[in-house]
DNA sequence: GTTGACAGTCAATGATCGTGACTAAATTGC
DNA sequence: GCAATTTAGTCACGATCATTGACTGTCAAC
């Protein structure tokens, strides 16, 4: 078969590598986490945070991280604190089962990235880390840098 | 912020790549060809697939593959022919439309990766390139190789 | 205190994916 | 030939996910 195109490569990959996190998420003691979950409590802190940055930094809209945490409330994964510095803003902030499953969300992708580490060699890995994000970087600067020209 | 893990950054550069790519090609001419479709229309010929065939190539199951034909087939993109060798069969085949749509795409995203080449150089970015093949292959065996420790 | 901007929610729709059951044709074995 | 099994494709259903527009309450600027 000829070589897939960098997208279809990006899709595979991101499929088995959901694939791979939430199924071994889920023996760890998370069957209910879905992928969209990680996409908001990825980016928690124990501080809390804002659910509209929540929104811009997991660029998706506001509408989806609402129903988001809606749901992850109802796991008991995070509450909704009131804001003390602007009574909009409701703060986000990971319950004890939430810290819990970041943490392992963060090793199994951690080991997930030393298997090819191990398989590859560290160099070329770390080399390939590199410039997978700096291609993210440049694809998602496409949009404000061509596309008035439609 | 802290540098995202692999799963992340697989994310967001397909979903960048996606919008580019379906935004130039609407502007191309195709404005009803979605994301699901390119990835069945990415696998044909002109000689004819098979349904079967596109769903195991695009790792999609048939039944999307099967619903993913219908509307191409009623967007104008392709035909159902019936297969000689097996009267169960239909070939897959593309009309001019379809045609046409599949080499815009190629030489969208052709474009694309020649911009990340120039931005990395040819010989970084055909390393990358090939990195992300492997990785994207061994991730996919994951499911095969140790799945069974549940 | 009125105006405009922002945080968050409600509501509705469309798009996508996954599973099980089904029909028809091919294949195998007798 | 003819029954049993496999395979190609479809039908039907439900779950998940994303997009849009409108709305309430609060902040900030004037």
């Amino acid at each position: 078969m000829r070589v897939p195109d960098i997208g279809v490569l990006a899709g595979q990959l991101m499929r088995a590598l959901q694939d791979e996190l939430f199924e071994t998420l889920a023996e760890q003691g998370h069957p209910d986490v879905r992928p969209r979950h990680g996409t908001v409590l990825a980016f928690l802190d124990g501080k809390g945070v804002r659910a509209t940055d929540l929104a811009a930094r997991s660029g998706q809209h506001k509408q989806i991280v609402g129903t988001i945490l809606d749901e992850l409330v109802k796991l008991g994964y995070v509450t909704r604190e009131p804001d003390p510095a602007d009574r909009r803003a409701k703060l986000v902030v990971p319950t004890e089962r939430g810290i819990d499953e970041i943490a392992k969300a963060r090793a199994i992708l951690a080991a997930i990235e030393e298997r090819h580490e191990r398989n590859l060699g560290a160099e070329r890995y770390a080399g390939f880390k590199e410039i997978l994000h700096q291609v993210t970087r440049d694809q998602r600067a496409w949009r404000q840098a061509g596309a008035g020209t439609d």
